[in-house]
DNA sequence: TATTGTTATACTCTATAACTATA
DNA sequence: TATAGTTATAGAGTATAACAATA
């Protein structure tokens, strides 16, 4: 949960990958109690400031969320059946990337918790028609008003402008 | 691993939290084959961004490092001995955020695959100094090469900037 | 035959507590 | 007493194969 405060190099030329191998450290780093390390070109990679900001992204979520107790999938898959009343299971395992068969246990919990509930699919015999119950909304109602605090957080920090940038940046990586 | 491609809505403007919770479809979804789901809010959210840019980054990045057989945080550690070498483990998991108890096999299978090696630490001889061993160089010096072979087709997405300005942007998050 | 939902299973990642040996 | 490393363990998240009911 709680991660170190990586240091950030900014420096960024270009730089064959040959030249970042060679350690721009003197001698050996340890001895000293808590030497800041150096990052290399790990300062400066995609995949491991993405990696950084959704840990930091699902904590906060997860603080944001605790009043009504949802994980980052659970709120999804609410706002998603919400959206789509009467959805089948595949279609929001399509939808957000899950597996099917994880989706089983995820649901019953929804069910279990009465937020969710399954009923008949009316044209298919095969599928469930998918509805949130009137407690599943009310929670939902309650769950998005965090979200949207939480959201007034993250805006604080990127500015409207540049929380739309991060999207569209994040969208082009799919 | 492979995900579905979700539908995007791109409108925002300043919305409450319960503008958001009424459903905007007609009726029930069910019947038709493959519905294109409507996402709601859940379609702006900078969470659900960075969770499928993650995921699509992860998938990447083995993809990328399949012939050097390293996974992101094998990468970030292998990368971090050679930066500082003679670190100790408890640095380099205050640094990536990693729990100690997970790092001791994970250090192990560097071990046991020759890349890396515990040795004796001079000063404190409760800790050890981390070192990789010319295999070890070898094999990072081409991840770093094969690294920047897929960091290429990123910025062929987002371009200079636009890599630069996520990189400022997804530190802001933390 | 193909698809929907389900069960069983396994592997990775992450988190916590307790132990050892040093300090 | 505090810290570095280790062990054991448990919980999520994610992946595949196989099955029953239905199409």
């Amino acid at each position: 949960m709680k991660s170190g405060s990586p240091a950030r190099g900014t420096s960024r030329g270009a730089s064959a990958a040959d030249s970042k191998l060679k350690a721009s450290n003197g001698g050996d780093t340890n001895g000293a109690a808590a030497t800041p390390l150096r990052f290399g070109p790990l300062a400066d990679y995609v995949g491991y400031a993405l990696r950084r900001a959704q840990m930091s992204s699902v904590t906060g979520f997860l603080d944001a969320m605790k009043e009504v107790d949802l994980r980052p999938t659970q709120f999804a898959v609410l706002t998603l059946i919400n959206e789509n009343p009467g959805v089948r299971q595949n279609d929001i395992c399509a939808a957000l990337g899950l597996q099917k068969a994880n989706f089983v246990p995820l649901l019953n919990e929804l069910q279990r918790r009465g937020l969710a509930v399954r009923k008949e699919g009316v044209a298919d015999r095969r599928s469930s028609a998918l509805h949130l119950t009137p407690a599943g909304m009310t929670l939902l109602r309650r769950a998005l008003e965090l979200h949207t605090e939480w959201e007034r957080r993250i805006l604080a920090r990127l500015g409207t402008r540049g929380r739309d940038q991060l999207l569209v940046l994040l969208n082009k990586l799919l």
